[in-house]
DNA sequence: ACACACATAGTGTATATACACGTTTGAGGG
DNA sequence: CCCTCAAACGTGTATATACACTATGTGTGT
């Protein structure tokens, strides 16, 4: 039986590849578990993880420019302009061409916010069941140490 | 002057958009965060991380199949097959096409060894980085804590 | 007014990643 | 011996990400 039909990478646990572990390794490895979890529960709203978290950004921030929104993310602003197309493309997001202020305004529109709302229980979801996997205090530090990891280039 | 020319994505720290943070989100971010600062060490070389850790999963372990392959990085068999593509064209491991047991054993080359002693130090030099801006205790921890996030889905 | 620096954004190209679907090969079952 | 099935793989397509380069407005100094 093995898997159950989705022979998604069973990954090997004990696996260490240096002498001391590469820590970009584990993050990334992390990462991308994580990631199919987090989008196997929002699998049904056609919406990948990055694009929810564009949305949830500009909900609550209000409309931003690329560069702000790509920080915000710790993107780079070009990966953000691409990552806008899609949502752009369905009626999600609106980039603002006008008279180019040499800012463009990326705003979420209506249906945006709508299928944010429906998505949010989705979302909820996968994170109380990270919750649950790490345990409430485990999760609190681990938070903690990325936020001191991603400012490692500041 | 603000940055010193590449104005890469310089993060803004403060921000937290959900009620309760994002598990994925800190994730994600941190992990492009780090990877630029790996990338950046290994760049003189020509290697990304990704490729990096393929070599040095071949030159320990020994040929390897692509789904082998792909459990140990915890990457989708058909994403490894991608990645192995530029490295076959650099001639830096070989995909075996000899008869084609039904599996087909990736390696090492010897073009692959000798670039991998010569980016070892490049790594060495990011790792030391990343241990001296967390600390070595709570490296030790998010180790242990991204090893535990990335069995999420077994 | 003009020239030049700066801030903001787009494009070209390449890698990285995954899912859905099709393909090949070897192993058994009838 | 044929038929089916499972294991391993490739392809099509789409998103995600970054770097180097280019383009376009904005303001400032002379």
């Amino acid at each position: 039986m093995a898997g159950k039909g989705k022979a998604k990478p069973s990954l090997d646990p004990s696996f260490t590849p240096l002498e001391s572990p590469c820590n970009l390794f584990f993050l990334r490895r992390a990462t991308l578990a994580v990631s199919r979890q987090y989008n196997a529960a929002l699998k049904s709203s056609g919406l990948q993880v990055t694009q929810f978290s564009v949305l949830f950004i500009l909900h609550v921030s209000g409309p931003l420019s690329i560069t702000e929104l790509a920080n915000k993310m710790g993107l780079d602003r070009t990966s953000m302009s691409r990552n806008l197309m899609p949502l752009q493309q369905q009626g999600l997001v609106s980039v603002g061409d006008e008279g180019w202020h040499r800012t463009r305004d990326v705003a979420i529109t209506t249906a945006g916010e709508k299928i944010l709302k429906k998505v949010l229980p989705m979302w909820r979801k996968a994170q109380t069941a990270f919750i649950e996997h790490m345990g409430q205090a485990d999760t609190a530090v681990l938070i903690e140490l990325l936020g001191r990891a991603s400012r490692i280039g500041a």
